[in-house]
DNA sequence: GTCTATAATAGGATAGAC
DNA sequence: GTCTATCCTATTATAGAC
């Protein structure tokens, strides 16, 4: 029963291997384009073999899910631990999760994705739950900077939740759009240089929006 | 052959009412989540009467996508069209984009959800070129509105492609974030009320960005 | 913990009657 | 333009041997 590894063990357990195939393939096809079948395949296992780790599919979605939102969260908080102003946090946290997402190139899409499919993860098993709480835990904390930056002068006043959706947007987008956004900027939105530039034009957009002050 | 109608008649031609159909689905549950059977039951067809609209499953989705952006098109040029400074047409398209995405809300995750399928929507079928022309029109269209008011100083200098990706996740993914808008917002995202601040905070955003003046 | 075998269903697509 | 019937393959999931 005990599935649990010495902390010395390199050894990658099955269960962590099947979680990795998953993970590519869902950000690549999505939930209903990826077969178990395949996932197997990739794993080096029968198809049964999966069953014996996860009960059905959409535990095992949601567990890919939640894997994901767990390290951003631990990013997060991390992130907002480490003390400073407002802006200096809210800063940091986007550096962060810009670089997690671009070490990790499944993350973006698997996670937009997920947000699109109302009904695949909105299941009562223990994993769906902690999507949910994982998500909660995770705006609760960006929408508490966001207020206690607002409050202090620090920024502008704004509708809190409508901004998330907006750092939400600008943040992980682009980081999902695959072919779109390689077209868009003529190379690969994972190139270091790019990733750079991105993380440069979020600070400016923060700071300054896009219109020039003459304008206003 | 002839399949157009004339144009006092009033019915809905079945290659409408499957694309209709389609465009709900593949917003719901995306590109593989959807069965041609379902699409039929929903027109109130047999299986196979589709494939006498559509010779196969990418194309029906080329289809829907297609005639998704060729409105979004339509509506930049028109907006375009009207005159004005680059910020008062700027403004104008995104408010023209948002009425768009609302009154048809499987818009939003038809588009981003198409942007996510780099497979999918990859291969030479007329409608596949048509929605490759489309993005490239839009995304054309929108760079060079921005290059313009860079030139004349009006925006702010910045990034073009970066800008593009910054602009496209701030209006369409909230549109399409369903039951996370929801929440995040504590209501509908597609509710009149919900719409109208959207509105407003973007053009803030656009305006100011987020941190204080004072801050910097 | 992994395997083979199997069940039951749904998938996309075609042929041909009407 | 729609239908029924059919083909072949893939899907999720289970049972039970090893």
């Amino acid at each position: 029963m005990s599935t649990a590894l010495p902390i010395w063990n390199n050894e990658i357990s099955s269960r962590d291997r099947i979680l990795d195939a998953a993970e590519t393939l869902f950000a690549k096809r999505g939930y209903s384009g990826v077969g178990l079948r395949e996932v197997a395949e990739v794993v080096g296992l029968g198809k049964s073999s999966l069953f014996h780790h996860f009960k059905n599919k959409p535990q095992l979605y949601a567990a890919v899910c939640g894997r994901i939102l767990r390290r951003i969260e631990e990013s997060l908080m991390r992130t907002l631990a480490a003390g400073g102003t407002p802006v200096e946090r809210l800063e940091r946290w986007l550096d962060d999760l810009l670089s997690l997402l671009v070490d990790n190139p499944s993350y973006a899409r698997v996670l937009l994705r997920s947000l699109f499919e109302d009904d695949d993860l909105a299941g009562e098993m223990p994993e769906e739950v902690e999507v949910e709480r994982a998500i909660a835990s995770i705006m609760g904390s960006a929408g508490a900077l966001l207020r206690e930056g607002m409050g202090s002068g620090a920024f502008r006043p704004a509708n809190v939740p409508h901004t998330l959706l907006t750092l939400v947007g600008i943040t992980v987008f682009p980081f999902a759009s695959g072919d779109f956004g390689r077209e868009i900027l003529g190379g690969d939105v994972f190139a270091p240089a790019e990733v750079q530039r991105r993380k440069q034009e979020l600070r400016d957009f923060l700071r300054s929006g896009l219109i020039a002050r003459a304008e206003r």
